[in-house]
DNA sequence: GTCTATAACGAGATAGAC
DNA sequence: GTCTATCTCGTTATAGAC
């Protein structure tokens, strides 16, 4: 068995796939590319990419798999007071915004008809997890006093969730970036804290 | 030239490969069905679809364009005070999801980087229309004390449009119907509309 | 306006040599 | 683990008869 960090300076063939295939999914869906396009890219063989990965369905679990893990880790990393963590958790958004891309699951929830019973389990999975982190950041901030609220902060996670996802849709469609930032701040704002800001 | 009601009985077949393409695409989104799949349903060739919409693209434009008329006859009909136009626009949206189906246009956009150059610009259309009667009314609650909020008319509008999008994906991803109102009746509280009705 | 037939291509997937 | 070669099927689109 290989230790696999992230760090490491070669990486597996499997690595490589996995990390042009969500590329193009984050830019184009689930049903936007092919086998044929990530063969392209790597310029190996598409008979190579079913040694890694059997079936697209298994791709795209993995890939689901591997950005929940991900975005979990970068969650992990944050610090500060519940304000401020809502702020980069904001910005995690932004960064993948910027490079024309959408959030993964956004676009997976998207296409969620099409999608195989495997991705549909793991998709949820990624916003159970999104909602759990903010609830409880949420209810650390009223409890604090950064934030001012009514209704449970669950109802508040998922209300935001869906606004910045929603977000995300729209500024790509108008390719205005800017229009994501503007939403998020007023979405953030609702949460009393830059209101606050403000009357200070 | 014929005249096109609403209520003519026996509908021409552009018009009902639009019914059955419409359906289809608020489904599966516009790269989850094909000109086999409608033929099937209409019980016609695929050929004969072609006769009526030589591309695809030309479809997926004319979907667009129809969707954008029939919403904004629809909120041409409402009446009231802005507060109950507000949950009538909500509701507009709730009848699409409990028929499992997403907002055509919510679809389009997450579709946005694989569409075809017309369908991106009709698309951005129904957007401004929508933020334009958003606005609108907004506005005039403002101005008549049914809505307290900061910020401008057209942000809140943008906000809503986007919260509304992104509810509307998360609830079908969830296949929780009930997840789409709750973040609605949310979002319409930051309008300071619900928070007033509990204190009366 | 609808049909049959088919072209032309791209998709996901597999067999088997190296 | 990667390759060549191939299969099978679905896709959009067109030609031409009726």
């Amino acid at each position: 068995m290989r230790v696999t960090t992230g760090s490491s300076r070669v990486r597996e063939t499997s690595d490589r796939i996995l990390e042009e295939a969500g590329e193009l999914a984050q830019e184009r869906g689930f049903n936007g590319f092919s086998y044929a396009d990530i063969a392209a890219a790597l310029k190996i063989t598409k008979a190579s990419l079913h040694y890694h990965f059997a079936t697209k369905a298994e791709l795209g679990r993995a890939l689901i798999v591997r950005y929940t893990e991900r975005f979990q880790a970068a969650l992990d990393a944050l610090e500060g007071t519940p304000a401020n963590m809502l702020r980069m958790y904001v910005k995690l958004y932004e960064d993948v915004l910027v490079r024309d891309r959408m959030c993964l699951c956004g676009m997976f929830a998207a296409e969620y008809s099409t999608l195989p019973g495997p991705m549909r389990n793991e998709l949820r999975r990624f916003f159970d997890k999104n909602e759990a982190w903010l609830a409880r950041h949420l209810e650390q901030g009223r409890a604090n006093g950064d934030f001012q609220y009514e209704g449970s902060p669950v109802e508040m996670a998922r209300m935001l969730t869906a606004g910045l996802e929603g977000a995300m849709l729209l500024a790509r469609s108008f390719e205005q970036p800017e229009r994501f930032s503007a939403t998020a701040e007023r979405l953030l704002a609702e949460l009393a804290v830059a209101r606050r800001r403000k009357r200070s």
